[in-house]
RNA sequence: GUCCCGGUAGCUCAGUCGGAUAGAGCACCAGAUUCCUAAUCUGGGGGUCAGAGGUUCAAAUCCUCUUCGGGACGCCA
């Protein structure tokens, strides 16, 4: 809608060669912005302000010239000039009437945009180590990467989502031990657990199931042969370190692989799970273990040889990262030989563009931003425009019941996983509540009003607006009424009341709600707006009926909240959140 | 120490390329409610936008400094 109020000022201004001149670096449609109260009219351009200085004239003279040039709209009631030198635009009924029509004949589309040719997007997200279950971290960068997923897609860009699985490394063979120790366990070896395994109910659990048929149970003594102390004695990650090298001595490299593979894939599946349940799905599972069999790391370190960015030094290979803007150089294969996960990093953002995509988008928790410059130098390195990139960090999240914080350690065990939490409050109010602020600030998560039914809890009073439309066409069938769509369109001239020209004003906002969601990665603009709507159609349902003897009132007012439902409807599916017909 | 994020009403938060009188929900106060769902409604009070300086016709918004809070700074992943 803002596009007809630009495109008008943009015609003026083309008829003004003096102001045109000024204007040319100034983007029309900038200057135009929704009024915040409607004695303002619906829309007001600051056009004249801006160019005041470049013109050399007064604002209020500029607007007056813009104003006079402006041509007939049949969507234009009215233009004032107002204040320093705004120019206010009341747009007619018809332009509303308009906006409620293609939302009815677009229905689901309605607020798309059309699929573009480009730029492709590759939109990573969570990938979090699969080394035991999601906590309640991971999931605000679920839905917080669902979304932003979503709100591009809507916006009419190729995106691809991909989970990075670190499924390589160190960590997937302290996986392997805790398993393998607790597998002992279960078969009556009496062994310690190491103090830097993964002591979660989970490792026990695929231990018990885990296929080990062709191992065979080696004695206690044999285990704890040549171990170091473990912690408080001894150092916990040597003592880890030596047990793994007794697993894979005692089972077989092969019987060691076998253990760990099954663990880590055995979680994998779990995460994918998890995540499926909460409406979160990829379309890529990416195996950090696949990029080394590709030899897609030794690809890219042979590129950064040649290009003379490595350097060795104390048995290490360098990477010179201070020349990309990074504070230290980082090491990328070590003393031992070893591929540090910086090298992985290198090798994984590479094969993202060498894949085609033209863009990539990092969600990443905030944590993680130690790796920005890093991973920015990587692809600088290796040729690639790091500009091309984008990382979104995403703050911790904080639960609350009873107004009291919660402790969420692994060690205290009291709340911990995404499971939990879904279980608790259900995924919709877990989704809606993950996005409601800003990834850049903490979220305060409180599951008392999360699970709360009632209009205290935003979720619930949004959905219920979609339920209650639901609930009135319902009604109107039980009264053998029906609803004259055709009519209801001819009609809507007959929607005169404030509560009425609020909620035309609301609905006509959403396609620009959602470029605007898109374009800042931001899902926490179209809640707001969602609850904002949605106490605009609650208003207008409590201050009048819609279900009126007099059929062409009806008609007009039932099209009116049938527009209404599929922009609730719609935007509730862009947040992953259901949109019932019953409440 | 260096870097990142933040500080807006009693509380939780909007306010996104600077724009007109800084908004919402909760809480509080006063009313209403035989009515399509009480899974309420109407109205009201409440602010040094952390502080100071600067840029601008215009600053919560941009810049600098100060202060407070959270986080990150490994040959871990």
């Amino acid at each position: 809608m803002k596009h007809i109020v630009a495109t008008l000022v943009q015609d003026a201004l083309a008829e003004l060669p003096e102001l045109a001149e000024a204007a040319r670096k100034l983007a029309i449609e900038s200057t135009v912005e929704r009024t915040r109260d409607a004695s303002h009219g619906d829309f007001a351009s600051n056009i004249a302000m801006r160019l005041a200085k470049a013109a050399r004239k007064n604002p209020r003279e500029i607007a007056a010239s813009i104003v006079a040039a402006l041509g007939d709209s049949h969507e234009i009631d009215k233009v004032e000039i107002a204040g320093p030198g705004f120019i206010n635009f009341y747009l007619s009924p018809t332009a509303f009437h308009v906006e409620l029509e293609t939302a009815l004949r677009k229905g689901a589309d309605y607020g798309r945009q059309p699929l573009k040719e480009g730029p492709k997007i590759l939109l990573e997200f969570v990938s979090a180590n699969p080394t035991g279950p999601l906590h309640v971290g991971h999931g605000r960068l679920a839905a917080f990467g669902a979304t932003v997923g979503n709100l591009l897609a809507a916006a009419g860009y190729p995106v691809i989502r991909e989970y990075y699985v670190n499924d390589a490394g160190r960590q997937m063979d302290i996986l392997g031990a805790s398993v393998w120790l607790r597998w002992l366990q279960i078969n009556g070896v009496d062994v310690p657990f190491p103090q830097g395994g993964y002591r979660g109910d989970y490792i026990r659990d695929m231990a018990g199931i885990i296929d080990t048929v062709d191992l065979v149970v080696p004695s206690a003594a044999d285990v704890l042969d040549g171990l170091p102390p473990d912690a408080p004695d001894g150092d916990k990650e040597t003592y880890i370190d030596a047990l793994i090298a007794t697993a894979k001595k005692l089972q077989g490299s092969d019987g060691f692989d076998h253990i760990r593979q099954q663990s880590l894939e055995s979680i994998r599946v779990d995460i994918e799970d998890d995540l499926k349940e909460f409406g979160v799905t990829f379309d890529n599972w990416y195996s950090e273990q696949s990029l080394a069999k590709s030899g897609r790391i030794d690809e890219a370190l042979t590129v950064l040889e040649k290009r003379g960015i490595l350097y060795k030094k104390d048995g290490a290979t360098w990477f010179r990262a201070t020349d990309y803007g990074d504070e230290k150089d980082r090491v990328v294969v070590r003393e031992n030989g070893a591929k540090t996960y910086f090298a992985s990093d290198i090798a994984y953002h590479f094969d993202k563009r060498e894949r085609g995509f033209d863009y990539l988008i990092d969600i990443l928790g905030a944590d993680h931003h130690g790796y920005m410059a890093r991973v920015r130098a990587g692809l600088d390195a290796m040729g690639y425009e790091s500009d091309d990139m984008e990382i979104e960090l995403v703050q911790f999240v904080i639960l609350y019941r009873g107004g009291k914080k919660m402790q969420m350690s692994t060690r205290s065990g009291e709340f911990d996983t995404l499971r939990q939490l879904r279980a608790e409050v259900g995924n919709d109010a877990a989704r809606f509540y993950y996005v409601s602020r800003s990834n850049d600030q903490h979220l305060d998560f409180d599951l008392d009003v999360a699970k709360s039914q009632s209009s205290d809890n935003p979720v619930y009073y949004i959905q219920y607006a979609h339920a209650r439309i639901a609930s009135v066409f319902r009604q109107l069938a039980e009264k053998s009424l029906q609803w004259n769509q055709s009519n209801g369109r001819a009609q809507l001239e007959l929607l005169v009341q404030a509560q009425e020209k609020a909620l035309m004003t609301s609905l006509s906002r959403y396609p620009e709600v959602l470029e605007l969601s898109a374009n800042n990665r931001a899902p926490q603009h179209l809640v707001h707006y969602l609850r904002d709507l949605a106490n605009d159609f609650h208003t207008y349902y409590n201050a009048h009926a819609f279900i009126v003897d007099d059929a062409d009132l009806r008609d007009a007012r039932l099209y009116l909240i049938a527009a209404a439902q599929v922009i609730v409807a719609n935007g509730l599916t862009i947040l992953g959140v259901s949109a019932p017909e019953k409440m």
